[in-house]
DNA sequence: TTGTAGGCGTTATCAT
DNA sequence: ATGATAACGCCTACAA
């Protein structure tokens, strides 16, 4: 490995004089710049990123932490999007992405792993469990890190979250329900942890109120976005015997398995029973039928969250930021006028 | 931030005493141990692995070039698997993964940045341009640095690659057709740079000369693995008049802009036309009609990319590593007997 | 305009 | 069993 040190020795001049052209720092001699410059080129010279970053306190390195689970990160149809989002921004600020892979550390929270690393800064994009404000979640906030994340309300000087408008969302979803004439509007939750999931449902019991229509609490379940538990609660909730005439749920792989498990019980969709998602991945198009569903701007998720990762990395927004990006109701075929009325 | 000098401090040691015992080295009176272990704590200590880097020269990292075209990486259906299945493996061999994204450099080359950021290995996941065997690409080859691609054809004592059976992939396809009674088969390429597209094409001629219907060069059309023009190619051919009664394309994708233009122009498929694509991503399974198609092994060929870059970093494996995984011919609904034959 | 020297936090090689 | 001390490659006052 070739070093300041190896040009300094060859332009026979010190290795800050070496330094300082580089950096193009402007008080060198033309001169001597251009000797220098051309035996780095001869010597095929690169800077070592990690002795600068050990000086400098700044890696230019913004960490990412996906949850470990299967179907988190990479692999989720969600994040996809926001994660592409985050690279384009990040990397036309002049940050590389690290992303935390490495399964070999115990003690490690997000607090720990990215002071290790020296991280510039971190973007989360947890799923489940990992959206738990729990211990290490405080520990971050308290940490002065700057950290942005989608869907989870963080709270610090350093931090700041971005997430869609889920309570509208889903209110718009059940009005597109009611003006079909629907009044047995099943809802298939998230989970009882994260604020994504109450935000949804909150959405959904408002609307019903708003309409006057009350909400009969045995027609609200949770499926954990998961697909089988989804599939399992549409098979209970029919079961029952209740008028059911329209499922809403809070993601659209949730939606798929409901559509798929009111086949298998001899219902058509929208026919007898429509079907409403949430986010509108991919498979929403081409799902049989195509998937009624509220979209979530995902690129655009990424996109802020990156943005604002960086003005607090530089120190720009000192206060708390929180944005909040509309949703939009996006009709297809899973969902027609409830004949039942 | 907080280091093994205050510890040492506080615990009136050496900073190598405080060293050996927080890398677990045996030769450390038990007593000492503890103490330093317990201030540690106290301290809220964390090492500092951009200084270990430093010193280690290793960093505990892989380094993964994305294209940098839109489309590629997180976006690519078919890198996603492959990334995913990459991250898996060298997470649990102890490394984090980083993505090279800044866009603030210009004189970057695959050789330069890694050597800039010190990692121990790199990935190469490109598409397009990016695969074509350029100086960049000499460059790092002799390099020495450690690195495996998929697709593309790598060659030198630290190099791999994986990729799947092209070759037999497209001669399993055209053989299904020519079962199925066709012979007026068309073939839209990839590109002409890519060993993949190479391969995939003297499979398809490969099996029709087998069966000794020769091929018409006038029926190969290259697609360059974009959706518009292999939508462009396909209206072409058909409006050529020759007798065409099934397609194959070198990608999904390429396979389903196939199918939505012979849908445009007033042919069925599978009745009028069979299509056969390449690949098996997600959209293949949804696509009208369900897509006859090539299944690569996706999250094998990352698994196996992975595995072969941590033996060439240990050093176990010095010689050239090459590893073709066999496809799939996955029957579906966009294949159907020739009715002209 | 250029050089000297100290330090970033850690590991590693010697002694002791 | 423990402590000096010298790296690692770079940056940055400060001095000249």
């Amino acid at each position: 490995m070739v070093s300041i040190k190896d040009i300094a020795q060859k332009a026979g001049v010190s290795i800050s004089t070496v330094s300082r052209t580089l950096n193009n720092y402007t008080d060198v001699n033309p001169k001597t710049k251009e000797k220098i410059f051309r035996i780095a080129k001869e010597l095929n010279y690169y800077p070592n990123a990690v002795a600068r970053s050990l000086v400098q306190k700044k890696t230019n390195t913004i960490g990412v932490f996906f949850g470990n689970k299967i179907n988190s990160g990479f692999d989720h149809p969600f994040f996809q999007d926001v994660i592409s989002a985050v690279r384009e921004v990040v990397g036309n600020a002049g940050y590389d992405m690290l992303i935390f892979t490495n399964q070999k550390r115990e003690r490690g929270t997000y607090t720990t792993l990215s002071r290790e690393r020296s991280v510039d800064g971190i973007v989360l994009l947890l799923t489940g469990e990992g959206k738990k404000r729990d211990e290490h979640m405080l520990e971050l906030q308290e940490s002065g890190i700057p950290c942005t994340a989608i869907d989870i309300p963080l709270s610090g000087v350093k931090c700041g979250y971005v997430e869609s408008d889920n309570f509208n969302g889903t209110r718009a979803a059940v009005e597109h329900l009611i003006s079909l004439g629907h009044t047995g509007i099943a809802f298939i939750g998230g989970d009882e942890i994260s604020k994504t999931s109450y935000d949804r449902l909150r959405g959904y019991q408002q609307a019903l109120m708003d309409h006057k229509i009350g909400f009969d609490p045995s027609l609200i379940t949770l499926g954990y976005f998961e697909k089988s538990r989804a599939a399992e609660e549409t098979r209970k909730l029919m079961e029952r015997g209740k008028q059911i005439t329209a499922f809403i749920a809070a993601s659209d792989e949730m939606a798929i398995a409901a559509m798929q498990t009111l086949n298998e019980m001899g219902y058509r969709v929208p026919e007898d029973v429509s079907v409403i998602g949430f986010d509108d991945i991919r498979e929403a198009v081409y799902a049989q039928p195509a998937l009624t569903t509220v979209r979530q701007e995902k690129y655009k998720l990424g996109t802020v969250a990156a943005e604002v990762l960086l003005n607090l990395i530089d120190g720009k927004d000192p206060i708390c930021q929180h944005v909040v990006l509309p949703c939009e109701l996006i009709v297809r075929k899973s969902t027609a006028i409830c004949k039942k009325s």
